[in-house]
DNA sequence: CAATTTGCCTGACTTAAGTCAAGCAAATGA
DNA sequence: TCATTTGCTTGACTTAAGTCAGGCAAATTG
């Protein structure tokens, strides 16, 4: 039995391979070397100082260099000090680097849209590569501070209420629920996370401060992709400690039974039953939890 | 919104080229360079003549043939000529090349081992690998007849009445169906075809002879994962084109109502309904057509 | 039968990718 | 302050990968 499925695996990284050298292909199209490509490629997505970009893409310094000077004498690269430290660099893309980003970028969009409009059923093919990215990237998920009215927040509170609305007995709407200040769950009185799979978001958890010493976690939710990966424990952990390095010693939260493996996860890691503690029509259940420190 | 499944795409392929990256890396533990281990692993699969080799691995003949000097040069690939055609040469392994193709498949087995035990749904995670991998591959399916007795035959027929089972409102038992007789299913009475993507089957349908003049057409199954790329319509299309040459001029088949999608299929593919024509107590609907030349 | 085509091999290249050691300037530590 | 470490660059390599033209023998065609 797991030898079939072990097949499959293997059929899949073969398709995979075979797509990706493709994709290498129609890279070269633009007349540059695949690791220049990459490296441009990674500059614009973000990874400016050369020890990132030096380990996001696996190469010697010496290499690195090396490319960065041909990028250079096309014009489509700078390099400047950091300010901090001059040894360190950054890169960054000049004006012209930009546009031959976006041309890259355009050349990939084009090939995951064709993906998409030959499929039968787009939805359930992507929800698949959430799922595959998701398990070879579970090393990979960073979690990050983020403002919650920020847009990849309002996307996880988005996908959070729609589940909602799915699962609960009388399903959910926002307005009627109490909805947390943005305010209370920024800092400095709170705190919202977000976790992220190679810059998508599959989680998030807010920190909403009530009084002084108690606060209330929030919209802890997690991708249905990225779950069974011990993402909530992390992001509860994380938000625990924001709390105490915030000050707060007790935490409350509110949920509902019909989220089985949310309250199941609540009890098992220390959490208390308790009271009702609000007026929310939604919940049924309330826990606590007392941090130590 | 097709902008989210767009990025959704592109972190799958970010997430994939790295895994394939790390997997190149993992041959080049064997000291061989990834173009020598690529051909030797082609070869091992079953691609022995020099043709199918360069049009797989996508080289020049130039390349390919020092790459094979090399491996013959370590004795691990020996190549003849083609009896049928002097010109052509065949590559095959030698023990030597058996064992040491051998051990890259060990290499790649445990790799994906490794990612089944450490993701808490397997099976979700294989099934859409095996989503992705058809949707990737969509091209690449391929047909072959084969003996409804061998063991991709059976798996494909197990698959086929385990959704039997869960679909019919009273179950499927497969003792108490008319099985057709395999000997009705294979050349030179009847026909078995199976849809293999990259080696894996992913449907299957049946031709068994009844009379002189009439077939039927038995066990249509596509994998859940090849569903909706129209390989339902090209097994049929096949199915009676062996029809057609072993002299059928007359089809039947049946179905049962719950299997809404089949049966909308038939109707839109030139099927008639008629009257029942058998007494397997499974279906409920029975549709016929005949055969132009 | 001769002319042509096909399939493969070889030698002579080019380019890309990667490694290693030396060196330099900025930061850090005793 | 001086020695050491860190981060990057450069030059001098090696290896892998890929291209192209020429050549040869077997097969095919007129």
């Amino acid at each position: 039995m797991t030898d079939d499925l072990v097949a499959r695996i293997r059929r899949f990284n073969r398709a995979v391979t075979r797509e990706t050298g493709a994709l290498d292909n129609s890279f070269l199209d633009r007349g540059r070397p695949l690791g220049a490509a990459r490296v441009l490629n990674a500059i614009g997505r973000g990874m400016g100082d050369l020890g990132r970009l030096r380990a996001y893409l696996g190469i010697d310094s010496g290499l690195l260099s090396r490319l960065l000077r041909g990028l250079e004498r096309e014009g489509l690269v700078e390099t400047l000090a950091d300010p901090g430290d001059a040894r360190r660099r950054i890169a960054r893309l000049t004006a012209q680097g930009e546009a031959e980003f976006a041309a890259y970028e355009d050349l990939s969009n084009a090939r995951a849209a064709a993906l998409l409009t030959r499929h039968p059923r787009p939805e359930a093919l992507v929800a698949a590569m959430d799922l595959v990215a998701c398990a070879l990237g579970q090393e990979q998920i960073e979690t990050a501070q983020e403002d919650p009215r920020c847009a990849v927040a309002l996307a996880c509170l988005a996908s959070y209420y729609a589940e909602l609305a799915g699962r609960l007995p009388g399903g959910f709407e926002v307005g009627r629920s109490r909805d947390p200040e943005a305010a209370d769950m920024s800092a400095p009185r709170g705190s919202f996370r977000v976790a992220y799979a190679d810059g998508l978001p599959v989680g998030c958890v807010g920190l909403k401060r009530r009084e002084a010493d108690w606060a209330e976690v929030k919209r802890l939710w997690v991708a249905p992709a990225a779950r069974g990966l011990g993402l909530a424990r992390r992001l509860m952990a994380e938000i625990e400690a924001d709390a105490g390095a915030l000050g707060v010693r007790l935490l409350r939260l509110d949920t509902n039974s019909a989220l089985g493996e949310a309250t199941e996860f609540y009890r098992r890691s220390g959490w208390r039953e308790i009271a009702r503690f609000n007026d929310d029509p939604y919940p049924d259940l309330f826990f606590e939890k007392a941090l130590c420190d």
